[in-house]
DNA sequence: CTCTGCTTGTGACCTATGTCATAAACACCT
DNA sequence: AGGTGTTTATGACATAGGTCACAAGCAGAG
């Protein structure tokens, strides 16, 4: 997935960084370059650093015994990602990877620390990316929980729409098969299958293998 | 479910109160006592309020169209619920409703703010707080969508364990089979023969009804 | 003490989704 | 233009867990 926010695809000043670069390198935070497919840390890794991606883009993930991937959560330009063990002292509960080319800073957690404490109005900030993560996970909760192939995909592209899309008008979906299947914990096939029949019932379009709705 | 842990027992004092009370009430906050079984918001209302149970407990669920209901967390004594909107000015995405009788402060959601700014310690233990409810429903997560009933029950076990458990030591399971159901998302029926199942492969212990481990 | 409503328990059956196998369409290198 | 890997597609079959029905144990209310 490459850039569903159509805002962070530039690097400096992009309007959605989380936390401003420039304040990033005044406390200490360390540039990386992260080549595609790279493994960021492991599921059960302890935490020390925070991460925030400058360009490129990373998936966080859990893989079962048998192989099957089941994706927390995709972090664009901008964005952090691996922070709550770093408030718990505990260990990475799912592994990180680069998708594509990365760039991306490191900041110590105590370094962290000490940013939010001087900066009230970041640490807000960083307060409703964490809700928001919340709600998202209680959303696809949810829907794994309660309900049917067919309404979690729905749900699934009404919120990538209500996220990144504009309000009434078409939207193309940026996922594979397979990336819906590993955001919502149900099998490739399962998602082709349940993709055709939503078209049939003309709940979506599909053209070009794209999905749109 | 009343007192898993052993220390929210008591009102005031409570050395695991998220907002001291003195604090709350001097920002404003208003007491409410709160019958059993009474909803205090619906899934869909909007958040403006900041809600700090000083006794009783809470439970935050969403019903899916036949009534089964998935249980997205289980509030006490000290503990806060229902602020992640807040932050998002958007609906709550799940109902809360009083388990026990309870009371609790309810705070104006622009006083939570400032009450945040102005006390760096508190706001950094309410990011701590967000950051542990992340992290669970990233665990519920993984195993809903990866793991068998067999997994999930007994890791749901060892999590309530690591939370209000002595370890190395048998702790008996504080919840029914129902409860643990709507946890998970799966069927009462299906927990049942699961714990048994589990008795007989020597996982767990059942004396009278209740489960060891 | 009895009524009522939860909770645990069990059997029989059903179905959505997983599993496995196989293939065509397409995208990206060289 | 050909090779390699990924993505979409489809059929046949397997199964974990859901559904329904029914009952006994237990707990709290009056």
């Amino acid at each position: 997935m490459e850039c569903l926010a159509a805002f962070s695809c530039f690097e400096e000043n992009n309007p959605n960084t989380l936390i401003p670069l420039a304040l990033l390198k005044q406390y200490g935070a360390a540039k990386r370059e992260i080549p595609a497919q790279t493994v960021i840390f492991l599921e059960g890794d302890t935490a020390h650093t925070y991460f925030q991606i400058v360009s490129g883009s990373v998936k966080m993930f859990n893989t079962n015994p048998d192989g099957k991937e089941f994706v927390q959560g995709m972090f664009e330009a901008g964005q952090s990602f691996g922070e709550p063990p770093l408030f718990q002292n505990s260990d990475y509960p799912a592994s990180a990877q680069a998708i594509s080319d990365t760039t991306l800073y490191a900041l110590p957690k105590d370094q962290l620390f000490n940013l939010l404490k001087e900066h009230f109005d970041i640490h807000l900030k960083f307060t409703s990316i964490l809700t928001k993560r919340l709600m998202y996970k209680a959303m696809i909760l949810r829907e794994i929980s309660s309900h049917d192939a067919k309404h979690r995909i729905l749900t699934l592209i009404d919120h990538l729409k209500n996220e990144y899309g504009e309000p009434s008008q078409k939207m193309e979906v940026n996922l594979t098969r397979q990336q819906i299947s590993d955001l919502l914990g149900i099998r490739v096939e399962t998602v082709i299958r349940t993709v055709k029949q939503l078209e049939k019932e003309g709940e979506i379009e599909i053209i070009e293998r794209k999905i749109l709705r």
